[in-house]
DNA sequence: AATGATTAGTCACTTTCTTGAGTATCATGG
DNA sequence: CCATGATACTCAAGAAAGTGACTAATCATT
């Protein structure tokens, strides 16, 4: 159950309300957790209740009424807590590897355009990381920044991902010169 | 519900039992997909149910008996069929990367320790991809087993869980560079 | 001859995730 | 002035995944 701690990671610099915290784990940005408005609504509840984050209700005229979140004393010893334990390792799990997987099997143009959706969905994301990380160290440059910046976490876990994408584009683009040379030479002969 | 689709593709190939099968999705070299036995054994039978995979009964006498399943024509429909629709994209979901998020706010110790386990971790798995390749391509290069070799799919997708687990292995030396170089920064004032 | 590891598999339960449908208000553009 | 979309959130149901505890045979070791 680590949903629980990413979004008190993701409320530990600052006030968030359900909704902010949706689109910051919905959209491409959620750089180190991924979940649906839903999900997040549903663990604040959950968060609350076990005193581990407080909302306090903010009046809006001009727009409905929100909850900010902040975490609690408790919430910070339970995160410290978590950051102790062992991790379990990550398994990659994604539909376009069991598709390539049985790409000896299967019809090799499915593949193929299965690959290129992907590649245009890695460089998209490959884009808002590079600028994520551009507004997140500000004008220093990336080596002055990791060595004295204050909030670093978030700089580090975007480097994961945009180095996690950028292996998907390359093995895309692998993927798809390999099997589309093949395809050529069946052609051929 | 891509772990049906996982145990068709791992299927494809060979016969295997619900054991073989769980050893191949347990240990690393699950280079598609992750799966515990339980889950694997469960969903076989739903294959079989379902006609897209039929198991043959194999009486063994220096051990107990087994169930080989094979992909049955409806089985490769099915696979043909997912082959076709559009993947869902493949997010990040990593207990490791939430306590980096979290790095500026909880013991930094505790943060270095784990990714020093998942390094030695990714290098395992790095290990275990290379020789699996190896294996996999025989006596052939790379490039030369790519055009030419049948079963390609398997190679590839080994191929994005060598280059996943090198991405991890690479974060993490620079995470622990980085928050170690900080620490001593702090200690010398 | 007992112990533990390996092969082979099952059952029950819980948590987590996903899907789909709603509610309500206000701002913006045509 | 009406449609669209953003803000802000809720409820319910179902699928998928994870956890723990089991049975039962054989093989290797001590």
């Amino acid at each position: 159950m680590a949903l629980r701690h990413a979004v008190l990671a993701a409320l530990l610099h600052e006030e968030l309300s359900g909704y902010q915290l949706a689109k910051a784990f919905d959209t491409g940005v959620a750089n180190f957790w991924h979940a649906l408005p839903q999900q997040l609504y549903a663990e604040l509840t959950r968060l609350e209740a076990d005193g581990l984050v407080t909302g306090r209700e903010v009046v809006q005229d001009s727009r409905p009424n929100k909850r900010l979140f902040t975490v609690t004393d408790a919430g910070h010893a339970e995160l410290e807590r978590f950051a102790a334990a062992t991790a379990k390792p990550s398994f990659i799990r994604d539909d376009l590897l069991v598709k390539v997987q049985a790409v000896d099997h299967v019809s090799a143009d499915a593949v193929i355009a299965q690959l290129r959706e992907r590649l245009a969905f890695a460089e998209a994301k490959i884009e808002l990381f590079g600028s994520l990380l551009r507004t997140l160290r500000g004008d220093r440059d990336e080596e002055e920044f990791l060595r004295h910046g204050d909030r670093i976490g978030p700089y580090l876990t975007c480097l994961r991902g945009l180095a996690f994408e950028e292996g998907n584009r390359d093995w895309c683009l692998r993927g798809v010169a390999v099997l589309e040379e093949r395809r050529a030479a069946r052609a051929r002969g």
